[in-house]
DNA sequence: CGACTTCGATTACGCGTGTAAACATTGAAT
DNA sequence: ATTCAATGTTTACACGCGTAATCGAAGTCG
């Protein structure tokens, strides 16, 4: 099952750092989501049931931390954005940003490193 | 309020044509997608509720045709994925996508003549 | 030992979604 | 006019999500 948007927040502080406690996890998400103890404990408990975190028992309490890897959720959401919106083809994305003037200076020298590492590596 | 998924299927078919009858839009995307009569009326109802699409009576029934830009929606859509997982900037996606070799030959060359582009506007 | 605190687990509840059945309306055919 | 067929509108219903309150278990302190 998916991982729904607030469970990605949740991830996410897991990804900076694990394994943490609730405690721990709900000082850095609440003040900034607003979010009170009773909501990140139902959010780490979907997520127990999503198979997307474990949680080891530390003295009274837990300590959790990502079973699903974040480099592997990053690819099935840009997989799935790029198959639904530009035919699964990268260049148009970029193209489409680019139109939008999303490309800072810093990004287009990062791609033309990138371009230029490629070509170094197939020769 | 957001597009959902499945509306959002709803609002390509319209993209790619449009105005079109539900009967038109069922024959599309019922097949496909599994979906009957009563769900793609349903979904272009809330679409109509949500000001995403407009409806012009055409005799008996109504001509339906999008509101809300493919273009608005891709920028949204792409805005929030870069947002949320590549801290706003497009480098970092282009590098992901790299990684997993999920960058063609027509990608790449279609890259660079971006970049070319760039360069050539920004003298 | 009994009351209090601290956690996690269970339950709740309104809302959007996916999917559709039931209902209403209206033009067409008899 | 009456009825039939085609369309749109309303209502339904289960399920996940965001957000919590409540319950329960398990140490802790007096």
């Amino acid at each position: 099952m998916a991982i729904s948007e607030a469970e990605a927040i949740i991830m996410e502080v897991l990804w900076r750092a694990s394994p943490r406690s609730a405690e721990d996890i709900l000082a850095e998400v609440g003040p900034q989501q607003g979010w009170q103890e009773g909501t990140v404990k139902s959010l780490l408990n979907r997520l127990l049931k999503k198979k997307a975190v474990k949680a080891e028992r530390d003295g009274r309490r837990y300590l959790y931390a990502p079973r699903l890897p974040r480099e592997q959720y990053v690819s099935q959401e840009s997989k799935g954005l790029l198959d639904r919106l530009f035919g699964g083809r990268v260049a148009p994305l970029v193209a489409h940003f680019s139109e939008q003037r999303k490309l800072s200076k810093k990004d287009i020298a990062e791609l033309r490193k990138l371009l230029q590492e490629l070509d170094d590596e197939q020769p």
